[in-house]
RNA sequence: GGGCCAGUAGCUCAGGUGGUAGAGCGCUGCGCUUACAACGCAGAUGCCGGCGGUUCGAGUCCGUCCUGGCCCACCA
C-alpha cells in the first residue's frame, strides 16, 4: 500500500467499513465449534425512537470486546437485533398514518392507510395495524444500521433479527405454550396493576415511584349499634365507595374495641366491618385505615387474606364507572353517587372533598404531604388497580423454590463489574407476584389461543384451543383452530382468539434463543446458545437481564450466558441521565462527523465499566489527538525502513540495549492489556496502551531518531528499525478494539489482512526478536535513558533555548544500576540530546546537570 | 427503612495485591526538531470528603460519619 505523505483521519470511516464488508470481515463462520465461538446477547435497540450518545457509548464497550476476542482467536457471533415490537412502535405508528387498532375488526388485505392524519383515527384490524408497524420500522432499522456501521461496530450483519419478526414471534410462542405445557404459564382473574391512559395491565418490572403531592384527608366514619366513631386518614377520599372495610393492628389498644364491630361510609352510609391486620401501622395517619378495593397494593394484601368482597368504583378508562357497586339506603348516598359518576379520579376526589365538608365528615382541614405514587414507567398518570383475567409467567414471585433457583443463577453469573449483582439479588429477592405477560395492545406478539365458547356465548378460559408448533406463528385473530371454520368466531358454540398480546419483556427475554434460531436452525443454536456475553445497562436488569434467565432456565435449565457486561449510563455535564426529552442529547452522527469515529470511540472506551460517565467532547478531542498521533507516529516508525532497500533489513536482531529495553517494557504491556481485556476491563487496556504509546513518542522515538536513519548495514540501525516495527505491530494491534479505523489504516500501509483479523499480540512476541531471545534485557536501560533525555529537554526549556541546542558537558549522578544502565544507551541519548562530553557520578538518586553550548557560539 | 457505587488539581478522570500523589483539558512559558504547528517540549496547581483505628509506613486495609447518585422496599 506503501505510507502517505500527509496521512489524515478523514474518510477512513466510509473507506473501510466499506472494505470490511465487502471482504466479509466480521461475517461468522457457522463451522466452527462452540468451544471456538465467543457469542454476543446484543441488545437490540427500540427503533421508533432514536439512538443517542448513550447507545454510541454502551455499543462500542461491547465492540471493544468483541474484538478482542476474535484477535484472541474467536470466531464471533455478534448479531444485532431492531426491537420493533410494542408500545412505541404502536405509538408512532397511529400519529403517522392517523389509525387506531381495533382487533375486533377482520383482516382487510387492500387496506390503504390514509395519504394523511385525519381528525378522527382510523379503525384498523389488528393484522393490518401489525402491516404498518412493519413497513414504518425498516425505514429506522437502514438508519440505525448505517450508524453502527459509521462507528465500526464489528456486527455480522448478515444476521440481524427483529423482535417482531416471524423467527421472533415463533419463539415466543413456542416458548410460551411450552410453559403452558408445564404449568409455568397461567392465567388468572385478579386485581392488577392498571394504566388508564395506555388500558393495558401493566407488569411489576415496568413500574416506578414518583413523588407526588397529597393530602391525608381526615374522614369520620359513625360507628353502628354504639360503636364508636372513628376517623381515618386518607390520600384517596374518592375511594370511599370503594371501601370494604377498616383495618387496624391487632395490638393496637385504641381501637381494639372496634374490631367485630361495624362503622358506617360517610356519603354512602354502607356498614363495613372493622378488622386486624398486622400490616396495618399504628405509626401512620390515625393508626387505622380504609380498605379499599382498590386504592393501592397493600389493599389488595388486606383484601385477600381477610376474604373481604369486592366493590369496585373505577371503570378502565380512569372514571368512575356510572353504576354504585352496592344499593344504597337513602337518595342521599344516590345522590352523592351521581356526582361522581363518569369523573376522573381527580375530579372525583375534589368532588368528594366538598360533599365531605357538607356533610361535616371532613373533620379537619386536608393536610398536604408528598408521598411516592406508584406510575407505569412510560405513563402519566398514577396506576389504579382493576379487576382483570390476565396471563402470567412463574417467576420465582410466589414460589421461594424457583426464587432461589434464579438467585443461585445470579451467584453462578460473571458480573462485570461484580457489584452489580446486587441489583439483581434486591430485584428477585423482592418480588411480590409473578410476571404479568399479557398486554391490551396490538403490536406485539399474540397469545396463541383460542377459547371455545359454550351455547351462551361465553369463552371456556379453562379449556384453551392449543395451535400445533409447528403452525407457528399464528394470530389467532385471523387464524382459525383446528376443527372450527372462520365463520364459527365470536358465535356460541364457536371459538374466540384470545385479544391480548405479550409484554415485549416475554419476546425480549428470548433474544438469545431468537437470535441463535432456536428450533429453526439447531445447527447454530448448538453452536452458539447458551452465549457467552451479555451486554447491557444496569436500569434494566430486573426487566430484559433477569426475564432473560428466567426463560432459559425454565426452558433449559441453564444460565442464557456466561458473562454479562454491565454499562453505566453517559450523564450530561449536570450529572444528570442524558435523554431526549430533556433537551440535552447531542446527534451521534454529528460527533461521529465532528471528531472521527475513532475518537468518540476513544471517549466511549475510557468509561470505566458499570460506570456512569460524563458526556465530554474534551476526551473525544483527546482521542482524535491520538489517532493522529499514531498516523504521524507510524510514518515515521515505517518510514525510516527506507523505500526498495527494506528487505536487507528483514529477520535482523534486536540487539542494541536501548531498544531491547523497550521490548522488555512492551512484553509487560501486552501482558497488562491481556489481563485488563480478559476481565473485560476494555479502559484499563486503552489506558496502559495509552501511556506506553506516548512515551514511546515521547522519548523512544526521540533517542531512536538518529539511529534509525543510518543507512542499511551500518551498526544499529537495524535493531532500531526493527524495534519500531516490532513495536508499531504490536501497539496497533492492542489499539485495534478500540481505534478500528486508524489501526486498519496503518495496518494496510506495510501488512497484509486486516489487523482485525490479525492474532492478538502475546507478551513472548516483543522477546522472540532480541538476541539472544529472551535475554536478560534490562527494563532500566530505557526508563534511565528517558529520564535523562528528560531532563536535558528541560534544561534547555528552562534556559529558552531550542531544543537543537548543543550540550556541551553533561554530567549524570544516580545510583550504580541506574548509571551502568545509562550507560548501555550512552550513544543514543548523547545523540538524541546533541551532547558534546559526558560524565558519570554516584549518588542516591538522579540529579543532571546540563551545560549548554553558549547561545552566540551556537549561532556560528 | 435496606443495599450498591462515588467523593483525588479549576474541569473530566487514572491510581488491581499498602512504599515519596498521576494523565488529559484549561492556564503560563518556550520551540517550526528531516513523524507530527489543527503540532511538540517544559512549568505551576492537591489537608486524595471528615474523624478514629491497624501498620515502620494508608489515596489504597478496617470502623464510623458527611455529601451526591442509583437500586430495592406492603409509601393508608
Amino acid at each position: 500500500m506503501g505510507i502517505p505523505d500527509k496521512p489524515s483521519l478523514d474518510g477512513l470511516e466510509a473507506k473501510w467499513s466499506g472494505r470490511w464488508e465487502a471482504d466479509g470481515t466480521y461475517r461468522f463462520d457457522r463451522t466452527k465449534s462452540r468451544p471456538e465461538i465467543y457469542s454476543i446477547d446484543t441488545p437490540p435497540p427500540t427503533v421508533s425512537g432514536s439512538l443517542h450518545v448513550g447507545h454510541v457509548f454502551s455499543y462500542t464497550h461491547t465492540d471493544t470486546i468483541a474484538r478482542y476476542q476474535r484477535m484472541r482467536g474467536k470466531e464471533i457471533f455478534y448479531p444485532m437485533g431492531w426491537d420493533d415490537n410494542g408500545l412505541p412502535t404502536e405509538r408512532r405508528v397511529e400519529n403517522f398514518f392517523g389509525v387506531a387498532c381495533d382487533p375486533s375488526l377482520p383482516y382487510d388485505p387492500a387496506f390503504i392507510p390514509p395519504a394523511k392524519p385525519g381528525k378522527h383515527p382510523v379503525p384498523t384490524s389488528r393484522r393490518n395495524f401489525v402491516e404498518l408497524c412493519e413497513g414504518l420500522v425498516v425505514e429506522d432499522e437502514q438508519k440505525f444500521e448505517g450508524l453502527w456501521r459509521h462507528l465500526g461496530l464489528s456486527v455480522d450483519w448478515s444476521t440481524t433479527y427483529t423482535t417482531i419478526g416471524t423467527g421472533a414471534q415463533r419463539a415466543s410462542q413456542r416458548a410460551f405454550l411450552r410453559m403452558l405445557q408445564r404449568n409455568q404459564a397461567y392465567q388468572a382473574e385478579a386485581p392488577t396493576l392498571w394504566d388508564v391512559d395506555f388500558r393495558t395491565a401493566v407488569a411489576q418490572a415496568e413500574l416506578e415511584d414518583r413523588e407526588q403531592t397529597g393530602a391525608y384527608h381526615p374522614i369520620r366514619f359513625a360507628g353502628v349499634d354504639g360503636a364508636a366513631d372513628v376517623v381515618i386518614e386518607t390520600t384517596r377520599p374518592e375511594l370511599i365507595p370503594a371501601c370494604v372495610a377498616l383495618v387496624a393492628h391487632p395490638d393496637d389498644t385504641r381501637y381494639q374495641s372496634l374490631f367485630g364491630k361495624e362503622v358506617r361510609t360517610p356519603l354512602f352510609g354502607v356498614a363495613v366491618p372493622v378488622t386486624a391486620h398486622a400490616l396495618a401501622d399504628p405509626e401512620k395517619g390515625s393508626g387505622i385505615a380504609m380498605i379499599c378495593t382498590f386504592g393501592d397494593v397493600t389493599d389488595v394484601v388486606w383484601w385477600r387474606e381477610l376474604q373481604l368482597p369486592t366493590r369496585n368504583v373505577l371503570g378502565r378508562d380512569g372514571r368512575i364507572q356510572a353504576e354504585p357497586p352496592v344499593t344504597f339506603d337513602d337518595d342521599a348516598a344516590t345522590h352523592a353517587w351521581g356526582e361522581l359518576a363518569g369523573k376522573t379520579v381527580k375530579q372525583a376526589r375534589k368532588r368528594v372533598v366538598e360533599l365531605l365538608q357538607e356533610s361535616g365528615d371532613l373533620v379537619a382541614d386536608p393536610k398536604p404531604i408528598t408521598h411516592s405514587v406508584k406510575f407505569y414507567e412510560r405513563g402519566d398518570r398514577p396506576l389504579e388497580i382493576v379487576t382483570s383475567r390476565q396471563w402470567y409467567f412463574r417467576n420465582g414471585g410466589r414460589d421461594p423454590e424457583l426464587r432461589e433457583a434464579l438467585l443461585a443463577r445470579g451467584r453462578e453469573l460473571r458480573w462485570h463489574p461484580p457489584y452489580m449483582r446486587a441489583r439483581y439479588e434486591s430485584w428477585v429477592e423482592g418480588l411480590n407476584g409473578d410476571w404479568l405477560i399479557s398486554r391490551q395492545r396490538f403490536f406485539g406478539v399474540p397469545f396463541p389461543l383460542w377459547y371455545p365458547l359454550t351455547d351462551g356465548g361465553d369463552a371456556d378460559y379453562d379449556h384453551p384451543i392449543v395451535p400445533a408448533e409447528d403452525a407457528l406463528p399464528i394470530d389467532p385473530s385471523t387464524d382459525v383452530p383446528t376443527g372450527y371454520t372462520e365463520d364459527q368466531r365470536g358465535k356460541p358454540g364457536g371459538f374466540m382468539g384470545d385479544p391480548d398480546v405479550m409484554d415485549t419483556w416475554a419476546t425480549s427475554s428470548l433474544t438469545p434463543e431468537i437470535a441463535a434460531r432456536w428450533e429453526d436452525d439447531p445447527d447454530r443454536f448448538a453452536r452458539v446458545f447458551p452465549m457467552d456475553l451479555r451486554p447491557q445497562a444496569h436500569e434494566i436488569i430486573r426487566t430484559w437481564l433477569f426475564s432473560t434467565i428466567v426463560r432459559a432456565h425454565v426452558e433449559f435449565d441453564c444460565l442464557p450466558w456466561s458473562d454479562a457486561a454491565i454499562s453505566g449510563w453517559v450523564l450530561d455535564p449536570d450529572r444528570k441521565k442524558m435523554s431526549k426529552s430533556k433537551g440535552n442529547a447531542v446527534t451521534p452522527l454529528d460527533l461521529l462527523d465532528q471528531f472521527g469515529s475513532d475518537a468518540v470511540r476513544y471517549w466511549a472506551a475510557s468509561g470505566r465499566p458499570g460506570t456512569d460517565t460524563a458526556f465530554d467532547e474534551g476526551q473525544m478531542k483527546v482521542g482524535r489527538r491520538l489517532a493522529i498521533k499514531i498516523l504521524n507516529a507510524s510514518r515515521f516508525a515505517l518510514g525510516v525502513r527506507g523505500d526498495g532497500s527494506v528487505g536487507s533489513d528483514d529477520g535482523s536482531d534486536v540487539t542494541e540495549p536501548l531498544d531491547r529495553s523497550l521490548l522488555a517494557h512492551l512484553s509487560v504491556l501486552v501482558e497488562d492489556a491481556t489481563s485488563a481485556f480478559d476481565d473485560y476491563d476494555y479502559a484499563r487496556a486503552l489506558e496502559r496502551a495509552e501511556r506506553f504509546f506516548w512515551s514511546f513518542c515521547d522519548d523512544y522515538l526521540e533517542l531512536v531518531k538518529q539511529r534509525a536513519y543510518r543507512t542499511v548495514g551500518e551498526p544499529g540501525g537495524a535493531s532500531a528499525r526493527r524495534t519500531l516495527e516490532i513495536t508499531l505491530s504490536v501497539l496497533l494491534r492492542l489499539f485495534a478494539p478500540h481505534l478500528p479505523f486508524v489501526t486498519e489504516e496503518v495496518w494496510s500501509w506495510w501488512q497484509g489482512g486486516s489487523v482485525h483479523r490479525a492474532p492478538w499480540p502475546d507478551p513472548a512476541e516483543p522477546r522472540a526478536a532480541t538476541s539472544p531471545v529472551d535475554s536478560d534485557a534490562d527494563p532500566l536501560v530505557y526508563l534511565v535513558a528517558a529520564d535523562v533525555l528528560g531532563a536535558i529537554r528541560k534544561a534547555k526549556t528552562t534556559e529558552q533555548r531550542s531544543l537543537r541546542a548543543d550540550v556541551a558537558h553533561l554530567r549524570v549522578t544516580d545510583t550504580r544500576d541506574r548509571v551502568a544502565a545509562l550507560e548501555a544507551a550512552r550513544a543514543d541519548v548523547l545523540e538524541a540530546g546533541r551532547v558534546r562530553s559526558f560524565d558519570t557520578d554516584l549518588g542516591d538518586e538522579l540529579a543532571v546537570r546540563v551545560e549548554l553550548v553558549a547561545a552566540d557560539a551556537a549561532e556560528s
